[in-house]
DNA sequence: CATACGTGGAC
DNA sequence: TGTCCAAGTAT
């Protein structure tokens, strides 16, 4: 289907399109040349609940250490698991692996260029399945993400509140993609949703859609789209243990890979609940580090209190491995287990 | 269909 | 400090 509606976007595109280090500017297209599905690939996953400044550095890093999805495909894992430690939503990097994998394994190294088959892959669900189709490959796929739902709600001042309206604004996105340079509207409309029709303070005075614009015309974009309130974050609390060999080496383990922080380096620790039973990890004299580290996953709030100890050299743990100093990177920490170390390191460090 | 799954910035 | 929010996916 096609409007006049997509053209004024288009249009404003044209002039107002960030320019963003996974995308091909209007020059290099006029050239010929396409986007790299890998590059858009990656930073589609990477962008997935994740804002474009925290995603920028991450991206510049992945590509220069891995240009092609085969040197990705070929990385070990806990190399991969460290590059994306901070960045959250771990399944993502176990997932991006794994597609490498399939792709440089199963399909030559070349992403799949339809819809369907983009959404058979780990971690590409169907918004990432549309936004690579019509970005890399120029194909009329829907792309429906937060901007997109937003924009709709207030386009066509939809008042049922999400996620029970997610059929409906997908069906309106549906409506307005354009057969003619569909990836540069998926971009647009997401740009629109993130530079003017933003969740607080729409700026509806310079939005390229004012005139359509239902929600603006009753005054109740700022208000759209509603959502069901959320429940209340549950306190957790935990232990953190923090052990240092007398070489200098840092007891750490590997995580589960699945669940919270699945596949991450971290402190062993108790479990997280409401009344956490010790569980030291080797047989120390632990010292309370005096500070609890505070942190808020996406469903509960976090207190882990910490306890240091210092190991001999011949120190057998019951869990974890001893890490040597100089092969261990704080940065390849998730972020709550980096705040741990933080607050340990001084009571463990000469 | 509901829930689990991170983090940092804005207000 | 607390709440909301961001280019969602898997189960």
């Amino acid at each position: 289907m096609r409007d006049s509606l997509s053209d004024e976007l288009l249009g404003w595109y044209d002039v107002h399109a960030r320019d963003l280090p996974w995308r091909t500017g209007p020059a290099a297209r006029a050239a010929g040349e396409r986007p790299d599905p890998y590059r858009v690939w990656l930073s589609e996953v990477m962008l997935q609940q994740t804002t474009v400044p925290a995603v920028k550095s991450y991206f510049a890093a992945f590509t220069t250490r891995w240009p092609t999805v085969a040197d990705l495909a070929a990385a070990e894992d806990g190399d991969v698991m460290a590059a994306w430690a901070g960045l959250g939503y771990y399944a993502r990097a176990r997932n991006l692996l794994k597609c490498a994998r399939v792709v440089a394994a199963e399909h030559g190294g070349t992403f799949p260029d339809s819809v369907e088959g983009l959404r058979a892959l780990p971690g590409i669900g169907p918004y990432t399945a549309a936004a690579i189709a019509a970005i890399a490959f120029d194909r009329p796929a829907t792309v429906v993400d937060g901007n997109v739902e937003r924009v709709m709600a207030r386009l066509h001042a939809v008042e049922t509140p999400l996620p029970t309206a997610k059929g409906e604004l997908t069906a309106l996105a549906a409506g307005h993609t354009p057969e003619e340079r569909p990836g540069d509207y998926a971009q647009a409309v997401m740009d629109l949703g993130a530079t003017i029709c933003t969740p607080r303070s729409p700026a509806c005075g310079i939005c390229p859609w004012r005139e359509p614009c239902v929600a603006r015309a009753d005054g109740i974009a700022a208000t759209l789209p509603r959502k069901l309130p959320k429940a209340a974050k549950p306190v957790r609390l935990g232990i953190a243990y923090v052990a240092r060999r007398e070489d200098g080496a840092w007891l750490l383990e590997r995580r589960p890979d699945s669940g919270l922080l699945g596949g991450m380096l971290g402190w062993p620790g108790s479990d997280w609940g409401e009344a956490p039973e010790p569980a030291p990890p080797l047989d120390a004299d632990w010292q309370d580090a005096g500070a609890e580290a505070r942190h808020t996953f996406t469903h509960f709030h976090l207190r882990l209190a910490i306890r240091v100890a210092r190991a001999p050299v011949d120190a057998v743990p019951e869990r974890g491995m001893f890490i040597a100093q100089g092969d261990f990177r704080p940065s390849d920490l998730p972020t709550v287990m980096r705040k741990v170390f933080d607050l340990a390191r001084a009571e463990l460090t000469d």
